[in-house]
DNA sequence: TCCGACACTCTCCTTCTGGTGAGTATAAAT
DNA sequence: ATTTATACTCACCAGAAGGAGAGTGTCGGA
């Protein structure tokens, strides 16, 4: 955690050229890999299809596809590549005559769920206090709308 | 016929492990939140400030608008409004004569936070792993174009 | 007097995302 | 001969996301 800006100016009306930007962060590199894996991650359908290959073991294609129900087959094969791709999944072809192919987690995924589920129980246990806090800014909201 | 195929087929070919149907959601309502919170904390911006307020405490709106350096003023706002909606932020207006406004981290936002150390700590432990998968993967991509 | 600073808001404009629907190959079933 | 099922790919299109840049109001400094 390099801390690049020492000087955080208390005056009001003061220096205008702070010409440092960011902050510190531990690597550039886990920093690009953790945004660009959240972002990946955070997406419904991965994170849809990480919680079924979990529970379920092992699936086919048009298995997963009529377990979520609503992804379209495009985004379908979209999610698994990008998923096999970062080695969260293992995709098996049985050259059979009906094509077949099976999808199952890799340990980087399963760990990958483990990890997210910090974040889930958070999300459980918090549930009241967000939709209270969206209630409470709703209201604020309308009851002052030219309040000063 | 891609829409609209209600009837489930009973056994289709192979069954690699067919124990439990479908269903099988906690609730529908943590979910549904779960989703629509982890897609807005995993937001880019999102985690920026996160961090950034985690780390300085309390920032003023171009503070952090010159600490993240990249974002634009419309993000910065939008960021800003969505998270202090979820109480993850206090803003506090001073009316003096320019405009001062400070943000800071709720218990919640903190707590978020921590929740997503998980992740992090993931992300930095199996940076080589998605590294590698991902040239593996690349490199089978590229060695076997027509492998049939 | 005019500019710059703050914390925004508003209007474009471009890119990206995700959905629809069609097409493909093959062999068993009808 | 036609249909069906599987696991895709491809072309097209609508809507959302996000960036650029200008405008707003007031006041202290040059």
């Amino acid at each position: 955690m390099t801390t690049a800006v020492p000087k955080v100016d208390p005056a009001p009306i003061a220096s205008t050229h702070d010409s440092e930007p960011i902050a510190g962060d531990t690597d550039p590199r886990v920093e690009a890999l953790v945004h660009d894996l959240i972002g990946r991650v955070a997406d419904k359908w991965t994170m849809l299809v990480l919680e079924l290959l979990e529970e379920k073991g092992t699936l086919r294609f048009t298995q997963i596809a009529r377990l979520i129900g609503s992804i379209s087959q495009k985004m379908l094969t979209q999610t698994l590549r990008q998923m096999e791709r970062d080695g969260l999944v293992i995709r098996t072809v049985h050259p059979v005559v009906p094509p077949k192919v099976e999808y199952r987690l890799t340990d980087l995924g399963r760990s990958l769920g483990s990890a997210f589920c910090g974040v889930w129980i958070w999300a459980e246990k918090n549930l009241d206090a967000v939709e209270d806090a969206r209630r409470a800014f709703a209201k604020a909201s309308a009851g002052e709308p030219a309040a000063c």
